[in-house]
DNA sequence: CGGCTTGTTGGCGGCCTGTCAACAAGCTCG
DNA sequence: CGAGCTTGTTGACAGGCCGCCAACAAGCCG
């Protein structure tokens, strides 16, 4: 509740431009798209409403930035997957995935089901190429090199299980993780020795 | 291109919503949920914008009730699936899906994804439903009658991959119908026998 | 034909957004 | 150390959308 004694301060942009983005990372993972208003933005950074357009632009450039800052992950650990046979490999991939969709849980799964606007063709593309990293990851854990558009597709379906099985877990919280684990785990396996193949 | 000779005409309150509504499942289905405002909704109809409020409420209630219209599907054909054994159950229950989808796939793959505003209560709750019912005919297709929440909750995370694989073909084309049914009828397959028993 | 019910309209107030000219914080140079 | 200048920052303006409501009139009824 600081009343905030607006003496006014200036900022280097690169700052300015930051501390306005944590802000509106912060509100629109709370609530939704159309709920949050830049006047709100502006009111919790401090800062006049038009600053927010002079740095991001519009109010949907502004939620562009944050989604990819939700769902930019990092992919550290995909190096560190262990040597084993295929189910070892696979059950280190899905216990990766569930570790960074629950630390992020909030964030991520609000975002990469478009929290607030799907249809929109950027939001989309944005959504999309996260989606395509999970794919990616997915596919080098459990060994395939030549990655055909038909596989990468299928990929992509099955990121869609995962996220929708993890929000069973997190969000309406029905599922244990052992379950969901087990679940991605078991489906992944077929999928990979009989379905992936015909690709 | 009706100038539409505007003689104020009276109807009955039945089929004035009707009409109202069937341009907003119209309108909402082309463009996304912020993309269309109650005055284009009222210009097309050929009505004052108050008129909308009088019958629907607010701009959300009408969206809600074009959510329901095009999640509303005809569940006709769930009773005449076949007997035989399993393998030939799934396939008609995936085949019975891909239909459905295909059939509405502008408008119920659209709905489905939130199209517009996911994270409002409402809207979640009318989608949510959707899955149910077409978690419970996957369900009963197989042949559980006896569903914990467990398993409840299991069926709609495989309604996600159903979702997530029919969107790579009808949306992004670049799985064919043949693959989609392959892929989703070994995934179910599985999960029926290695999965759905520990529930 | 006159009155009445009620479907329908149009405008008001409020909130939100994008833009832009004016303002001033803090650095620079004489 | 002070004047000037760069540029980060502000506040107000215009346009659009939404919810509400009193007034209007279409069509029925006596």
């Amino acid at each position: 509740m600081s009343i905030d004694v607006g003496q006014r301060r200036r900022f280097s942009p690169d700052a300015r431009r930051e501390q306005i983005l944590s802000v509106a990372v912060r509100l629109f993972g709370e609530r939704g798209y159309a709920e949050v208003s830049t006047t709100d933005v502006a009111r919790e950074a401090g800062v006049a409403r038009g600053l927010i357009n002079h740095y991001f632009g519009t109010k949907k450039d502004l939620y562009l930035e944050v989604i990819r800052v939700m769902l930019t992950v990092p992919p550290v650990a995909l190096a560190s997957l262990p040597d084993g046979d295929l189910p070892v490999r696979i059950d280190a991939i899905v216990g990766w995935f569930l570790d960074v969709v629950s630390r992020h849980s909030q964030s991520w799964l609000a975002a990469i089901t478009a929290g607030g606007m799907a249809g929109d063709a950027e939001v989309d593309r944005a959504i999309s190429s996260a989606i395509d990293a999970a794919a990616d990851a997915v596919l080098t854990a459990v060994g395939f090199s030549a990655v055909t558009p038909t596989l990468h597709a299928m990929a992509r379906s099955y990121v869609g299980l995962a996220t929708s099985t993890a929000r069973e877990w997190l969000e309406r919280g029905v599922l244990t993780r052992d379950q969901v684990h087990r679940l991605l785990s078991l489906t992944l396996l077929t999928m990979v020795s009989s379905v992936f193949g015909d690709a």
